[in-house]
RNA sequence: GCGCCCGUAGCUCAAAGGAUAGAGCAACAGCCUUCUAAGCUGUGGGUUGAAGGUUCGAGUCCUUUCGGGCGCACCA
C-alpha cells in the first residue's frame, strides 16, 4: 500500500522543479479542522519570501499542475492564506483498514527510532518507605515510554536505581532499630533525621516475628547496619512487587553499592581532579558545574570527607554511558530541577556527550476525593500509599489516569472519578467501546473477520471517519515518542471511541445485507485492533466485556 | 532573592510557529419493543493573565510584568 504523504511529498518537489522554485522541506500536517480535509501543506506559505509573491498566487500555481494518483487521494484545493489541502479517497482508507487487519499489533509501529538503543530511568525510589503517587505517575509515564518506543523501533532497556549505601541506610537502620527494641519493650527514640512512618513499627514486628530478639545482642552500630540492609530488602521486594501488579517490569535493578563496591565514584573524581574541574574551599571538594552553564559548584565531597550523593551519581551516569545507549532519558520529580543542568555539565567534565541525557521533570499528583484534596502530611507518615491507591481505583484506571496529562503539568488525579463506572470517566468510555466490539462478535456468532474480506461497501460518511481515525495510530505513537511525552495517546483514543459510538449508532452491523455485514464486521474488528494496541501501549487492558 | 513548571470556556485540559483556538465535564433540550444508554444527537459558552518584540503568520519563540505551584543542603 502506497503512502499518500511520501506520494504527496515527491509529486510537490515534482512540481517544484518544474515551476523552477527553490528547494525547500516540505511538511504536512493534519488540518486542526475537518473541513480542511485530511492532509494540509504549507509549502506555499514558506515560499513566500524567495520567490517573492503572495502565497495563495504559489498555491495556485502548485495546485494547478498537481497529478493525483485517484486511488489516494480524491481531491485537494487551496484555502485560506495558501494552504493546499488533500482529502483522502475512500479507496485508500479502506485499504487502511485492510492493512490494520493484515498487520493486526503491529499496526502504528515504525522504524524512526531502529538503531537506536535507550535507555529510561524512572521511579527509582528510595527502599526506605513506600512507594507514593508520584512514583506511580513515573511508573506510568515511564513503562509507557518504554512501549511506545519499542513500537518506534528503538531498543530499550528500563532501569530503577536503589540508593542502598551510605547515610541514608545508616538512618534507615537506626530508626528500624529504634522501633524493634521499642517493642521489645527498651523505649528508644527514632533519630530526628530519621524514618518516622508506621511502616517501620509493622515491619519492626515482623522481624520480630521470624528472627526473635537476635539483633538486640549486637552491638548498636551493627545492629543497625543489619536491620537497615533488612529494611532495604524488604522495601526494594515491595516495590518490586507492587510494580509488577502495575504492569511494569524493569530490565535491570541497579544497587548504587555495586558502584562502590569496584571504587566508580573514587575512580570517576580522580578523573575529574585530572581535568582541573575540581576545587577545595572551607575544607569541602566542588565541581565547577558553574564552567558548563550551570548556576553554581556542587559539593562532591563533604569537608568531613563523605562523598555527597551527588558524586555516585555522575559514577552511575559514566556507567550508563559506558553501556553503550544512544539515549539516556530519566524521569525525576519537580524536586529535582537542578538535575538536568548538574549532570550535563558534570558529563561535559568528563568528556561525555552530555546531549544524549534527556531529562524528564514529573511534576506533582494532587489527589482528590470528590473534587476535594486529600491531606497529606511526610512528617506524620501520613501519605496515601501506591499499593492502596491501585487497590482502590484499579490497575486500568490508575495507569489512564497517570498519562492523562502532559509531564510538564501537575495532575488532578480525583480517587472518585477514576472509580467512577459513568460517562465522566474517560477509561470506561474508551474501554467500553472495545467491549462493544467484542459483544458484536459474539452475538454475531461470526468468527473474525480476516484480511480478507471485502471492503468496498463501505462508504457511509461514519464508517469513512471511523478509518480516518484509526489511520492516525502510526503518527499519534511517533509524536508521543518525539515529544516523550505519551500523553497525546489518551486524547486520541477518546476521539476513535468517540468516532466508534457514532458509528455504532448510525450503521448497524448485524442483520444488514450480506456483504455489508461483512464489510462492517471486518471494520469494527479494525478498530478492536486498533483500541486495543493504543490501550496496550499504555499498560492498560482492553476487555471483552464490562 | 535565585531556579524550574504553569496561566487558554464555569471546571479539568488539548492545540510539534499555521486557517474561524478545540475536547471532556458541568448547564440546557432531545433519543432505549432494534448489535451493551458505561451510548448517541443538538444548544449556549473565549480580549489564550497583561504589555512590547521576532515572523508572511504567535496560545506556541524572545523581553518585561502580574498571578499560582514547587524547589533552593557540605541530606538522599
Amino acid at each position: 500500500m502506497k503512502d499518500p504523504v511520501e506520494y504527496l511529498r515527491e509529486e510537490i518537489h515534482r512540481v517544484l522543479r518544474s515551476l523552477s522554485f527553490p528547494e525547500t522541506e516540505v511538511y504536512f500536517e493534519k488540518p486542526k479542522d475537518a473541513l480542511h480535509g485530511d492532509i494540509a501543506t504549507n509549502v506555499a506559505l514558506v515560499l513566500a519570501r524567495a520567490v517573492r509573491k503572495a502565497p495563495r498566487e504559489i498555491a495556485n500555481l502548485i495546485a494547478e499542475k498537481l497529478v493525483f494518483d485517484s486511488a489516494l487521494v480524491a481531491s485537494h484545493a487551496v484555502a485560506g492564506p495558501g494552504f493546499i489541502n488533500f482529502v483522502l479517497a475512500p479507496e485508500h482508507l479502506r485499504d487502511v483498514g485492510r492493512s490494520i487487519l493484515e498487520r493486526e499489533t503491529t499496526f502504528g509501529n515504525g522504524n524512526e527510532l531502529s538503531g537506536q538503543r535507550i535507555l529510561l530511568e524512572f521511579v527509582s525510589a528510595n527502599p526506605s518507605g513506600p512507594l507514593n503517587i508520584v512514583s506511580a505517575r513515573a511508573a506510568a509515564v515511564g513503562d509507557s515510554l518504554c512501549r511506545i518506543f519499542r513500537a518506534r523501533g528503538a531498543h530499550v532497556d528500563s532501569e530503577y536505581y536503589i540508593n542502598d549505601f551510605g547515610n541514608q541506610v545508616r538512618l534507615l537502620g537506626e530508626s528500624l532499630r529504634a522501633r524493634y527494641e521499642t517493642l521489645l519493650g527498651n523505649p528508644a527514640s527514632v533519630p530526628e533525621e530519621g524514618y518516622h512512618g508506621e511502616y517501620l513499627v509493622e515491619f519492626a514486628r515482623s522481624v520480630i516475628r521470624r528472627e526473635g530478639d537476635k539483633y538486640h545482642s549486637l552491638p548498636a552500630p551493627e545492629a543497625s547496619q543489619r536491620l537497615g540492609q533488612l529494611a532495604v530488602q524488604f522495601h526494594v521486594q515491595e516495590h518490586r512487587k507492587i510494580l509488577e501488579r502495575f504492569r511494569v517490569p524493569f530490565t535491570r535493578w541497579f544497587f548504587e553499592s555495586e558502584l562502590h563496591g569496584r571504587s566508580a565514584p573514587q575512580a570517576v573524581l580522580k578523573q575529574m581532579e585530572h581535568t582541573g574541574a575540581v576545587f577545595q574551599e572551607d575544607g569541602a571538594m566542588y565541581l565547577r558545574t558553574s564552567a558548563y552553564g550551570d548556576s553554581k559548584d556542587w559539593v562532591v565531597k563533604t569537608s568531613a570527607g563523605q562523598p555527597t550523593y551527588f558524586l555516585p551519581d555522575i559514577a552511575y551516569h559514566v556507567d550508563k554511558f559506558a553501556r553503550g545507549y544512544t539515549q539516556l532519558v530519566n524521569i525525576l520529580g519537580p524536586d529535582h530541577h537542578h538535575f538536568p543542568s548538574r549532570m550535563s555539565a558534570a558529563m561535559r567534565i568528563l568528556g561525555l556527550p552530555a546531549e544524549k541525557l534527556h531529562v524528564i521533570i514529573l511534576q506533582q499528583v494532587n489527589l482528590l476525593r470528590d473534587g476535594v484534596a486529600v491531606k497529606m502530611s511526610k512528617r506524620a507518615g501520613e501519605i496515601v500509599e501506591m499499593a492502596e491507591l491501585i487497590e482502590e481505583v484499579g490497575v486500568d484506571a490508575a495507569r489512564f489516569f497517570f498519562v492523562l496529562r502532559r509531564t510538564t503539568t501537575p495532575l488532578d488525579f480525583d480517587i472518585e472519578l477514576a472509580k467512577s463506572r459513568s460517562e465522566e470517566n474517560p477509561v470506561y468510555y474508551v474501554q467500553y467501546a472495545h467491549a462493544r466490539i467484542a459483544s458484536i462478535f459474539r452475538k454475531g456468532q461470526v468468527l473474525l473477520p480476516d484480511a480478507s474480506a471485502d471492503w468496498s461497501p463501505l462508504a457511509h460518511s461514519e464508517e469513512l471517519n471511523l478509518l480516518r481515525r484509526l489511520r492516525e495510530l502510526p503518527e499519534v505513537v511517533s509524536e508521543a515518542a518525539a515529544v516523550k511525552d505519551p500523553h497525546g495517546l489518551t486524547t486520541w483514543l477518546r476521539e476513535v471511541a468517540t468516532q466508534f459510538h457514532r458509528f455504532y449508532h448510525h450503521c448497524r452491523v448485524l442483520g444488514e445485507r450480506k456483504d455489508l455485514q461483512a464489510a462492517r464486521l471486518a471494520l469494527c474488528r479494525a478498530t478492536q485492533i486498533v483500541l486495543a494496541r493504543g490501550l496496550d501501549l499504555l499498560g492498560v487492558a482492553a476487555p471483552e466485556a464490562m
